[in-house]
DNA sequence: ATCCGAATATGATTGAAATCACATGTTACC
DNA sequence: GGTAACATGTGATTTCAATCATATTCGGAT
């Protein structure tokens, strides 16, 4: 079931698609055709910079809905990567914007997704703005941001694999993280949380 | 003046506060009374996460908005705190909420708003992701960035201000860059775009 | 007119992350 | 079972931005 508002639209607008590990949804540049929900599998949002930079600018996973924002503007801004094997589906930039005029709801529920996308990228400029690379896995990893890979983390935070390696060992060593695994950290609880 | 399509709303829906260090504009758990604009100073956002750390999720200053999405819920799930002496408006949530039901032209406004908002954060974490000092520089005055002094440039695009100074000036004399004045550069034309 | 604070500008030093290199572990696939 | 591809993890070296220091210029207040 596609997240609301997008359950209000009719089947017809909707097209499942499949990828394997590495083909393009879409790339930097095509005309925009619709926004789309991982169904399963896994979608990264890229975009390459002038000097030839390729950075993670969102990394979609089951559940998630990407290019929200290609309702407002003709060209995707960006290349969507498959991960993982994916189930996609796209769901029609004309059907919404119908939609859109002809149901508040609907149109709320859109708002609401961008007011929290918005939220998140401000999130994210946040964590950039941290110059210690301490202190950004530290903060990063607060905020739940790894979830899969560390090397996908390193890149969504701007940091080298190795830095982020080394960064996760120290803050280990130094008990303001607990390693759960091989590639796995989570925050050590503050001792206020702990019952006396 | 406040931003578009703010502008639409009521004087009576608008309340100027002024804030001191150190104030808090809300706190995490308070219910929703409207979203602010900074008219000058500096608001932070801070949360309180699982594991009992408090960080930094956003910090607003003059000309920004925040709290947005408070719109759609019922309590704030963040800190604001004052930075620097502030004079904050309150746009109220009833009136925002009324204007969105009855003026079509301010609820797009609202979201037409939103979605600049996710292009602009997205091209600032493009640059942030840019390792480079010249590489940030350069980008970042050919996107027009550097409008008022060298030490705001540098303070938004996440570089001290003497690397910042290094770089405006290595960029010159590579004449990729033109010094047009005492702090003022501007990106030397391209051949490509020289008449024969 | 002059005093003060902030911005501009640059030089010297240091420190931390990038880079290079490499070993091991894990998974997927033939 | 073998191997290719990739993730994890760490050590050594280099690079480059942060930091510290300092001089000059500009604008606003007294």
């Amino acid at each position: 079931m596609l997240p609301t508002p997008f359950g209000a639209l009719d089947e017809k607008s909707l097209s499942q698609m499949r990828y394997s590990i590495g083909d393009h949804v879409f790339r930097q540049g095509d005309t925009t055709k619709g926004i789309f929900f991982v169904a399963s599998g896994g979608i990264c949002l890229t975009r390459v910079t002038e000097s030839g930079n390729s950075v993670t600018i969102y990394n979609a996973q089951t559940g998630d809905m990407f290019a929200e924002a290609s309702i407002y503007s003709d060209h995707y801004h960006c290349d969507a990567i498959c991960t993982a094997p994916s189930e996609v589906v796209r769901i029609s930039k004309q059907a919404i914007q119908k939609q859109l005029r002809e149901d508040t709801a609907f149109s709320e529920g859109i708002t609401k997704r961008l007011a929290v996308q918005v939220q998140d990228y401000r999130q994210l400029l946040t964590l950039h703005a941290l110059k210690s690379a301490n202190d950004r896995v530290l903060l990063a990893v607060e905020l739940g941001k790894l979830t899969g890979s560390v090397t996908q983390f390193a890149n969504q935070i701007g940091l080298t694999k190795e830095a982020c390696y080394r960064a996760l060992r120290d803050l280990s060593d130094r008990g303001l993280l607990t390693k759960t695994g091989r590639g796995r950290y989570a925050p050590t609880p503050r001792s206020e949380d702990r019952l006396p």
